[in-house]
RNA sequence: GGUUCGGUAGUUCAGUUGGUUAGAAUACGUGCCUGUCACGCACGGGGUCGCGGGUUCGAGUCCCGUCCGGACCGCCA
């Protein structure tokens, strides 16, 4: 046997015990006459004990000791003489009477500690030895746990786990899909599902009236913190049941995790919102709304006075900011900075404060102190607070308003990540109508419902009814990020025909896209509807973390590489043959090498950095040249 | 595709207006140390300043290009 006990729960009782621990060096503390190491496996760190009385052999074995070296110790268990009350097993010691190194350890790049020395690089590229710590062993904990609580209640409300294909069809709408060339059809391709959504509706059409699946999901897109190419949903899909009985459900979901993985107990219904009232108040449709601090629009209440910024704006808006009327010239000019950053895009910031001496604004020019108070007051300011005004095109000085306000509450520590704000944001506009390719997109996508209430304006032939159309669908938010999102499905193949009308599909691109679940649709689909949660995110939210690569084992970078193991890759000329692949880069470099007498691996020039690379570079220009030279002989 | 920040010792970083032998902390090595737990003390080794080019008497520092990484915008139904 390797241990009869792990490094984490040795206590006080257990004193006079022998015990065998197996683990892997956190640090050696030489004190001339007695060594102390500390061992660490996945549950803790016990403290073992070498010193002027234990055997030779074992005053020998630590003296070669290494941090992360694997070794083996027996011994007895004692109270310490000095104890520390920072560590689960700081009462104890191991005095060591057997040890043994399992396995030596090259030093490792950074220290294996909560605050590791390592830089998100290097510790990516060795992410085996990052995972050794505690924030990460942590997270993955506590994804583990969620995922078992997720999966308890689920059950519970008779939900059954299926599991859907990986390959499947490319679809025109939505994210860009990963492809997999199938070797057995030449020149045709697998795509992997962005979400098993179709697979899901059909599971309804088969009478399977409540599924979920802890499922991978892949989209090619550009990565973020909280963006990977593949990333885990919590996917579920219910038959006969309308939005009330979804959100009454997966608030229950919700409200399970909270308690079983935070003990957070929340007894009020979550609130909802209307997403025109969230673009209002907050400027987004995921507010985060652990604080206040909402938009206030004042167009009408500023024009008219010859600032010819508010003059001409279509939307002003801002927000107040309580006691921060004695925000400094230097503070002031960082908002403005920040509000000017491309990223946020807006031209400029007006303040107002309202101090002990009275209005003070960057605007007096314009407006009178009293004009400047009633601005203040309509806006629920008082003495002490200060008013930021942006001004502009709507959509984006709210979107402005949105990202200054959420700055503001970080600079007022108004976001602690230990308190929770969930939401639903409901009524969403079913279409998005794109101006460079002129036609309507779906919000959610082409098989989301419309409101009941609106099948009139659904079926309407005229443009703004189309767009004033509501989706029978929801999103739900906790602090901000937008944890999850679905929707009451369609379920006519009639409805389903028109959604693809107003999307622009033709009969015959509907039939060759969707075809299978319009089909599937004739047979008698029940009422459905279902959601979808970003299970990392979930995970992240919950941890109090911004990105979700801590909660994912081993994540990609910002593009799409996975450091540790060097992926993607190119492949081998055969593998492509194989597949029918043209591999456009590696063919130039082959053709080139070929035409010229070349013997180089078109896998190592494709690295322009390689020395492979250099010297390609140098052999062509002197072929080249050579030819040259001979063409120009004769 | 774009904006922006960064790349200097194993690691995290500092490096002034362009000027002597590029520093600190930590890690590592050696020695001393019997109650440490971020042990302590002393000494020591450790550098392609990402790469290429340019300006200059002189470049870690300025300019151009390039590669790599982070954050963000576009994108992500």
């Amino acid at each position: 046997m390797y241990r009869t006990y792990t490094c984490g729960e040795l206590r006080l009782g257990d004193a006079n015990t022998e015990v065998t621990l197996a683990g892997w060096v956190q640090r050696v503390r030489k004190l001339g006459g007695m060594t102390f190491v500390d061992l660490r496996d996945r549950y803790g760190i016990t403290q073992l004990v070498v010193d002027e009385h234990s055997d030779s052999t074992i005053k020998n074995t630590v003296e070669q000791l290494g941090r992360e070296y694997v070794i083996q110790a027996t011994g007895k268990v004692v109270e310490r003489s000095s104890k520390n009350p920072k560590m689960p097993t700081g009462d104890i010691e191991v005095i060591v009477s057997c040890l043994k190194i399992l396995n030596k350890s090259e030093l490792p790049p950074f220290t294996i500690e909560d605050e590791s020395d390592g830089g998100d690089e290097l510790r990516m590229k060795f992410r085996y030895l990052d995972l050794r710590r505690n924030p990460l062993r942590r997270a993955l904990e506590l994804r583990h746990r969620m995922a078992q609580e997720v999966r308890k209640y689920l059950d519970s409300q008779r939900f059954i786990e299926v599991e859907t294909p990986y390959l499947i069809k490319s679809t025109p709408e939505g994210a860009r899909d990963f492809v997999v060339p199938s070797r057995m059809n030449p020149g045709e391709f697998y795509a992997l599902p962005q979400s098993p959504q179709t697979f899901k509706q059909l599971l309804m059409v088969a009478g399977y009236d409540r599924y979920f699946q802890i499922v991978r999901c892949f989209r090619d897109e550009d990565l973020r913190a909280d963006r990977q190419p593949e990333f885990t949903q919590i996917d579920c899909e219910m038959a006969f049941v309308d939005r009330e009985d979804v959100l009454n459900t997966f608030e229950g979901l919700a409200k399970h995790l909270f308690s079983s993985v935070l003990n957070l107990t929340i007894a009020d219904k979550f609130p909802r919102m209307s997403y025109a009232d969230a673009m209002n108040r907050y400027g987004c449709d995921k507010p985060d709304i652990r604080f206040g601090m909402e938009l206030q629009e004042i167009t009408d209440k500023v024009k008219g006075k010859n600032f010819v910024v508010f003059d001409s704006a279509e939307y002003v808006g801002g927000i107040c900011a309580q006691a921060c009327a004695e925000y400094t010239r230097k503070q002031l000019d960082e908002l403005t900075e920040f509000v000017k950053r491309p990223q946020v895009g807006a031209k400029g910031l007006v303040y107002l404060r309202w101090t002990n001496e009275g209005m003070k604004s960057s605007v007096d020019k314009f407006y009178s102190p009293e004009e400047l108070e009633a601005i203040a007051k309509s806006m629920g300011a008082k003495k002490g607070d200060l008013i930021l005004i942006l001004a502009g095109a709507k959509k984006q000085t709210q979107s402005a308003l949105c990202d200054l306000r959420l700055e503001m509450g970080n600079r007022l520590g108004l976001r602690d990540n230990t308190k929770f704000a969930p939401l639903w944001v409901v009524d969403f506009p079913l279409y998005e109508w794109d101006e460079e390719t002129q036609r309507f997109y779906a919000m959610h996508h082409p098989f989301t419902s419309p409101n009941p209430d609106q099948l009139e304006l659904y079926y309407s032939t005229k443009q703004e009814d189309i767009a004033s159309v509501c989706a029978n669908a929801y999103d739900f938010v906790v602090n901000g990020v937008e944890i999850g999102g679905g929707s009451i499905r369609i379920h006519s193949s009639e409805q389903q025909q028109r959604m693809f009308e107003i999307l622009g599909f033709s009969k015959e691109e509907a039939e060759s896209q969707f075809g299978f679940i319009i089909n599937a649709f004739k047979y008698g689909a029940p009422p459905h509807g279902g959601i979808a949660f970003g299970f990392d995110r979930w995970c992240a939210i919950f941890g109090g973390a911004d990105s979700i690569r801590d909660y994912i084992a081993f994540p990609k970078n910002n593009s799409g590489r996975d450091v540790m193991i060097d992926s993607p890759s190119l492949i081998a000329r055969k593998q492509l043959d194989e597949l029918n692949i043209i591999s456009t880069q590696g063919d130039k470099v082959q053709n080139i090498c070929d035409l010229l007498g070349l013997d180089v691996d078109y896998k190592e020039v494709l690295d322009k950095s390689s020395s492979a690379a250099k010297s390609f570079i140098h052999q062509v220009s002197e072929k080249v040249s050579s030819i040259y030279d001979q063409l120009k002989k004769g």
